[in-house]
RNA sequence: GGUCCCAUGGUCAAGCGGUUAAGACAUCGCCCUUUCACGGCGGUAACAGGGGUUCGAUUCCCCUUGGGACUACCA
């Protein structure tokens, strides 16, 4: 046996091990009944994945109650795979789908919250106390080797330690170190790996209670685990239980690929003789590929990539909205029954979470959007694509800035009522559908050959007729009487019946008599309502339009 | 290989021992209709397979199969 009050101080030999400082500074939060402290802490790697984004809107619904946290924790402990700036791109990204947590890591800002530092890089001292104690309780190690999967003597040494042993426990060996091994490893300057001393037997089963996959049985971690690495940096499951205590998170959300290392985490909180605190293992947004089902790949697939809906211009509450029903489906019933509700009022249930591993849909999150975007005021909208037009299609944007009043009444059209046009997404898709609104007319592609097979000197006395006759003052259906009127003097036919009858007698139906009109001012054969429309545009602009036309007709 | 997780239509999914097995998206058809939509109505489409337990299994247990994840001094 080693003395291991001894090894600590060899170990860290500068270092207080005395944690209750910590537990001094700070101090247990002061939380109401059903109030959580949950916290999204991703690593700068990259962007922000589809995946931690449906994490986050399962920590915005789980911190909903007074006195809930939601902070943020900047998990940087891997220097080989961060990325520049990575930090900063996460939290800016998290913003901009509208989560603000109310605590911790703000990118370039300055941290918010007492229980700091919140990036991990910069807790380094945190640690070494919490490694220092946990070497002083016989609960950790040395170990002095190179990584030792790349050292098959190692690998071999552990294989035989485990026949010669008769056991399937797979101890480290090094956890035999001599204190005069460790000494000369020391004196020679070696760095080394602190490792866990496992107490536990992996063939012993033990109950594990998972916030959403409920009771299981699980097998005892046996491994001693790398706590720190050889570089002083500590790994996830170290930084990640003393984080946790200290900052008093009470309910754990993570990603499933984690659920198999609870038991090792277990343990840990058990060394360290903290309270557990309780798990809540989500499930990864997959999607298919050549019949088989796969996480959603950060370097792949483009839809992983949350950047990918900003850019796009799919209104974030939509997203999350998406996402929300995929945590809780019946999320959609909910909201057709309270269309006006905002979406965090929905009674989000944690045991409702499915334990499967959903495949993304972006057609459905298609039709949340369009659902969502129905439901929105012209205003609102208007003032939610200018401010993604601003960003991604400067040129757009002041097209719609030039005159409010006027984009504003073209997104007022079929808007509101009881069936409201469902149409739009996405703001990207905005300046082509409705070119016609707002781009110079003149530069439209318009041919009517393609369209209809009538002369062009009909066409344009039609157009012609139909702007004289044309008046904002109407009701639709007067409107719509003169189009029946107009369409039978100009060798149309507004009956379908006698159309039908003997349709070879006239140019078109009342139908292809309104297209005409429609793709003669609009340029394209599907629009929302052409009178709305027309409207918009007032018949001076009508009469400009024709000018524009009659060249092409000549 | 080992360990763990998952399994209802194309997708998301209700269901938690007895149901004509919901609903949404997608798809198809019809209706409404000035186009396109929206909307309405309807159709196609599912309990992976095999054993148990039970009067009775989609539901509980086991096996097989399929899929996924983990198996790092990555998170």
């Amino acid at each position: 046996m080693l003395d291991y009050n001894k090894l600590a101080e060899m170990l860290y030999p500068n270092v207080d091990k005395n944690i209750n400082k910590y537990f001094q500074k700070y101090p247990s939060r002061n939380l109401l009944k059903d109030a959580v402290v949950t916290r999204f802490a991703p690593s700068p790697t990259g962007y922000l994945h589809i995946g931690g984004l449906f994490q986050c809107v399962t920590h915005e619904m789980l911190s909903k109650k007074p006195t809930s946290v939601f902070y943020l924790r900047l998990e940087d402990t891997d220097q080989k795979r961060e990325i520049e700036n990575a930090g900063d791109l996460l939290y800016d990204t998290i913003l901009k789908f509208d989560i603000v947590p109310n605590e911790g890591y703000r990118g370039n800002r300055d941290d918010k919250g007492i229980y700091g530092p919140y990036v991990q890089s910069e807790r380094l001292e945190i640690y070494q106390t919490f490694a220092k104690y946990l070497v002083a309780k016989g609960r950790a190690f040395p170990c002095f080797c190179e990584k030792c999967e790349d050292k098959e003597d190692i690998v071999a040494k552990r294989e035989q330690e485990i026949e010669n042993n008769n056991t399937t426990i797979d101890h480290d060996p090094c956890r035999k170190i001599s204190l005069e091994e460790i000494e000369e490893n020391l004196a020679m300057g070696k760095p080394f790996a602190l490792r866990l001393l496992s107490k536990g037997n992996p063939n012993a089963i033990m109950e594990f209670d998972d916030l959403i996959k409920g009771k299981r049985k699980i097998r005892e971690n046996g491994k001693d685990i790398v706590l720190i690495k050889n570089n002083g940096i500590p790994v996830y499951a170290f930084a990640h239980v003393v984080d946790d205590t200290l900052m008093g998170t009470t309910v754990i959300v993570r990603g499933e690929d984690w659920f198999q290392s609870v038991a090792s985490h277990i343990e840990l909180f058990r060394a360290f003789g903290f309270d557990e605190i309780p798990y809540l293992h989500t499930p990864n947004i997959c999607k298919t590929e050549e019949g088989k089902k796969r996480k959603l790949s950060k370097r792949k697939d483009p839809e992983a990539d949350c950047r990918f809906y900003i850019q796009d211009g799919y209104p974030v509450v939509a997203v999350k909205e998406y996402l929300l029903n995929l945590l809780n489906s019946d999320f959609e019933d909910w909201r057709r029954e309270n269309p006006n509700k905002y979406y965090k009022e929905f009674p989000f249930a944690v045991e409702k979470i499915n334990t499967g591993n959903p495949v993304f849909d972006i057609v459905k999150v298609n039709d949340v959007s369009k659902d969502y975007i129905s439901r929105l005021s012209s205003k609102e909208v208007y003032q939610q694509l200018l401010a993604w037009a601003k960003e991604y299609d400067t040129e757009f944007a002041e097209l719609l800035s030039k005159n409010p009043e006027y984009s504003m009444n073209v997104f007022d059209i079929e808007r509101g009522g009881e069936k409201p046009r469902k149409d739009i997404y996405k703001w990207s898709m905005v300046r082509e559908y409705y070119n016609y609104m707002f781009e110079d007319f003149s530069k439209l592609n318009i041919n009517f050959k393609e369209l209809i097979n009538i002369d062009n000197e009909l066409i344009y006395k039609i157009l012609h007729t139909y702007i004289v006759l044309f008046e904002e003052t109407l009701t639709k259906e007067e409107w719509f009487d003169r189009m029946k009127k107009m369409a039978d003097k100009h060798g149309f036919c507004s009956d379908n019946k006698a159309y039908k009858a003997n349709p070879e007698a006239y140019n078109g139906n009342l139908s292809a008599f309104c297209n005409l009109v429609r793709y003669a001012f609009t340029g394209k054969t599907n629009t929302p309502d052409l009178y709305s429309i027309c409207c918009v545009l007032g018949k001076d602009e009508l009469f400009n339009r024709l000018d524009v036309l009659k060249k092409k007709l000549k």
